[in-house]
RNA sequence: GCUGGAGUAGUCUAGCGGCAAUGACAAGAGACUGUAAAUCUCUCGGCUUCGGCCUUCGUAGGUUCGAGUCCUACCUCCAGCA
């Protein structure tokens, strides 16, 4: 299972630094973990996430359902996908909003967006107190997920940490129904636990269990089910870590973080799920995040976002440009020596295999550069300079 | 030289009498946060007080209430025949 210890702590006691020890190695925190949803990070090999210096790696669940029993026979999820580090699963609680009243949306952290739920007859997820009822999006069967097919599927699969199966409201879901929905994930939280110490050990290493906090944008839900959670135990045991879940509103962040740490027991790691902007991660640190995970980076990448020191850029704008794509960046790529132009050349080629070219050249580029952010904020917190690190990357970075 | 065919916005392309032009690519702008995402949205002749106004389909005329669309001439290109 995996161990976690706090070596600094901020002044505000709730950011640190840290260590998680898993069967498959350390993790220094705060730390990104990549995100290989279906076992391997788009267009980075094994050796490129640790060129990149990436820790961990976070697949789904969901995704690799039904080759899980693979998996398992491949020794479980590090050996099989050939990353051999730490690594972790996502329950599919992320799908229950993704397929359902999120369908065709975006999980946006602005205001003015994202406030309409998808009609229930166009969801292809559905829920219910057993678990979520849902159409595969690519070949249209039908299936089934609840906590203990979660659990079940996460354990063969082997990632060193696996998540409760949690149910993420929208940021359109008012307070009633985040209450039933957080009163559903709780009791989905129990059954996962119960669930996972009867399944744990299964590929002859301890596998761990986070609980998954929801509870939207209210503090009364958030202090409180970080309370439960933080306390759930099932034969005397209880949750490895916790998952920080939800769609936050951007300002919003902080003070949920803030309310969930301010609850959870300080001696275990959290998980900031799903977030990777760097003023999100510097307030996830701040306010006592331990890992995050996030698609932007890659995703981003492929879509021709390139990501730097003084903001991010759109490598449309560059042609013929001979600018490094970030001054001073120690990514494979910069240090190749690509340029903008050249590298938005490969883009826009029509040749397909130029084009995976640079979705690989790009995506080691943007993962370098948030997995280096937190590089960064570990060291500013042992140091003890987060607060002058934050100010000045975000002055230079939003300036 | 003759006989066919073709010339459409940056490129290719649709249109074959109807109220100023289809689609694709390129280009430009935006989005993307536990991956239905090598994706999606918007713009793409000019001007606009956003209601419209003006200018376009090789060139010049013509027929018509109305013409990329029909007719005539010319120019250019392609194919075949000399």
């Amino acid at each position: 299972m995996v161990k976690f210890k706090v070596q600094q702590k901020l002044g505000n006691g709730l950011g640190r630094a840290g260590i998680i020890t898993t069967p498959h190695g350390e993790i220094s925190t705060p730390a990104f973990m990549v995100v290989g949803t279906r076992g391997e990070v788009r267009f980075m090999s094994a050796e490129d996430l640790r060129a990149v210096n990436a820790q961990a790696m976070l697949s789904n669940g969901y995704h690799l359902r039904r080759i899980s029993p693979e998996i398992a026979d491949g020794g479980g999820l590090s050996e099989w996908s050939g990353w051999g580090g730490p690594t972790l699963t996502d329950s599919g609680g992320f799908q229950v909003m993704s397929l359902g009243s999120g369908l065709g949306k975006v999980v946006s952290m602005e205001r003015e967006r994202g406030v309409m739920n998808t009609a229930h007859k166009e969801r292809l997820a559905h829920v219910s107190e057993k678990g979520v009822d849902f159409t595969d999006p690519f070949d249209g069967q039908p299936d089934f997920i609840g906590p203990e097919e979660s659990m079940q599927i996460q354990c063969r699969i082997g990632a060193d940490i696996h998540m409760a199966f949690d149910e993420l409201t929208s940021l359109a879901d008012d307070y009633d129904y985040n209450v039933e929905a957080l009163g559903r994930t709780e009791r989905w939280a129990e059954r996962s636990l119960k669930e996972h110490l009867r399944l744990r050990d299964t590929l002859g290493y301890r596998q761990s269990l986070y609980g998954v906090l929801q509870g939207g944008r209210w503090e009364v839900l958030r202090r409180s089910t970080a309370r439960t959670l933080g306390a759930m135990q099932v034969n005397g045991e209880g949750f490895d870590g916790f998952g920080l879940g939800g769609a936050f509103l951007k300002e919003d962040l902080g003070e949920i973080l803030r309310w969930c740490n301010e609850e959870l027991p300080e001696e275990k790691p959290r998980h900031l799920l799903g977030l990777s902007r760097p003023d999100d991660i510097l307030i996830g640190a701040e306010m006592g995040a331990d890992t995050f995970d996030c698609v932007a980076p890659t995703r981003e990448a492929r879509h021709g976002k390139i990501y730097t020191l003084d903001g991010d850029f759109n490598l449309r704008k560059f042609a013929g440009s001979t600018q490094p794509l970030d001054e001073g960046c120690d990514c494979p790529t910069c240090q190749a020596g690509w340029t903008r132009g050249a590298l938005r050349a490969l883009w826009r080629s029509g040749d397909s295999a130029k084009k995976q070219q640079y979705y690989n050249l790009a995506s080691m580029h943007n993962v370098r550069f948030i997995v280096r952010l937190t590089e960064q904020i570990r060291a500013a917190i042992v140091t003890g300079e987060f607060d002058d690190f934050k100010r000045e990357f975000l002055m230079r970075y939003s300036g």
